[in-house]
DNA sequence: CGTTATGTTGAGCTCCCTCAAGGTTGGTGG
DNA sequence: CCACCAACCTTGAGGGAGCTCAACATAACG
């Protein structure tokens, strides 16, 4: 699907999100990306907690999810790698892998070693920068997740997921303003919201019947955007996205106000 | 209180935890530090959600806690910044703060340009890598955060909310086996557990009854270290401190088993 | 065409929230 | 030194969002 053979990868366009690129910075990319790749299965694991990282990694295609093991067993999904993420920059500092990376659906991935790592951000200091703005990112990410989770109803977590979602593969190219590809189940979106999956189900089922979002196995149609934006009460600057708001959403609605963000 | 003028800043005894230091290593570290020291006022902000970053911060002496509102206005904390702590390394990269920092008490900070920041990281690439694993460590704490609050009940947040707190103020000196100042309210409690005050003052006072923590404003008293970890499920890894469990745990207690950290 | 993963629905319960009062503490000024 | 005020803490009663447990239905897949 994503990212054929000779075309631009997913990480080029968002790093775009943080400044221009030059040909040469993308053709760096796609070299520096395409020494070593990786098809996965759904299931997968990429790495496991408890591991030494040998490889970083950067989704090409498919979807990965990171999670950690709660002591009573129960699955916390703390991160959803999409096409274009890097699983963890500067991960060759931890001794241990604190969480499991695994794909969540048959994936692409980019597997760099420390080797290769250190002479590229050497030869490339703009994009390591990138680098280090996507991992920043990843971080604000994550503060958003636990302020959903900790302070907003189910329909809330489960709109703004979607949002977010959407926001990020947007930017991607693999969203529009019809849905995207969803590979979860009900029970990945519960253990990323911190639900079971019966009220996820019923939670589901109300998004529907309001008519903001159809969310399928498989598929995301986005019935209201507009609707499903205002229950969310998404704010995308936690995603530091140059674009404007205006950009991010589908092109054939009307924004309320541009906001210019960060 | 912490870091009296001329002894080792705390930063430096967190650093150990990643890698030994030499003596120029500390020194440089201390310079770096004691050029721009703010005393900072409880309740005042350090950076504000939306600002642009023009200083890196690192907590001297004092708590600070990092936070974002929820739409609904609740807020929520994210992270508690301890002496030693850096407060966003690798932030000039960010247009906008994606959350405040304020700080919970009295607290003294070292404040770093840019320009010395990338001065200092060239000149002492090891103290550079320390700082990188200092945000890789902040990350996992974050994850680890997430999963506390989505998947535990209330008792449990709280008491590894503790025992974390505990540990992280162990490596830098300022907690013992008998407990360490906790310049929290039950609010900033509440809203790092997300819980309601109200329950959060119940949960404080069953932990009290077990017997195994008691949690009063400007002190923790740990009753019974052993109850507690077990009560909480601590698992410390997430913290990639080089200690044993042993070494980490109040000093006269035994060690039901020794695992190595990373 | 069975088997396993996933989705769906219902009833009852519990943990935690909401709302509403008080009570306590510490700081400030008269 | 006391009066007052503003945080902060404490306690209670009631309600509700989401969990648990238990079926069953449906889809994916060899």
């Amino acid at each position: 699907m994503a990212t054929a053979p000779g075309s631009e990868p997913s990480l080029a366009r968002k790093l775009r999100q943080f400044e221009p690129l030059a040909p040469g910075d993308v053709a760096a990319l796609h070299r520096l990306l395409a020494a070593k790749v990786q098809q996965v299965g759904a299931g997968i694991p990429l790495i496991e907690e408890g591991e030494t990282p040998l490889e970083m990694h950067v989704v090409l295609s498919g979807w990965a999810c990171r999670y950690r093991r709660a002591p009573n067993g129960r699955r916390q999904i703390v991160a959803f790698h999409l096409p274009g993420d890097i699983c963890d920059f500067s991960v060759f500092l931890m001794r241990q892998m604190d969480s499991t990376v695994a794909a969540l659906s048959d994936m692409r991935v980019a597997s760099i070693s420390r080797a290769a790592l250190a002479e590229f951000t050497q030869r490339w200091p703009r994009l390591a920068q990138g680098f280090w703005w996507e991992s920043l990112c990843a971080g604000s990410i994550q503060r958003e997740w636990l302020v959903r989770n900790g302070q907003r109803g189910a329909r809330e977590r489960i709109a703004s997921l979607i949002c977010e979602l959407a926001a990020r593969l947007y930017v991607v190219g693999l969203a529009d303003d019809g849905g995207f590809e969803l590979p979860l189940t009900q029970y990945d979106l519960a253990d990323a919201c911190a639900m079971t999956p019966e009220h996820t189900n019923r939670t589901l089922r109300e998004l529907r019947k309001l008519g903001v979002v159809t969310i399928e196995r498989g598929r995301v149609w986005l019935d209201d955007w507009d609707a499903l934006c205002a229950l969310a009460q998404f704010v995308p600057s936690y995603l530091h996205f140059r674009q404007t708001y205006a950009e991010l959403r589908p092109p054939n609605t009307q924004t309320p106000a541009t906001l210019e963000l960060a």
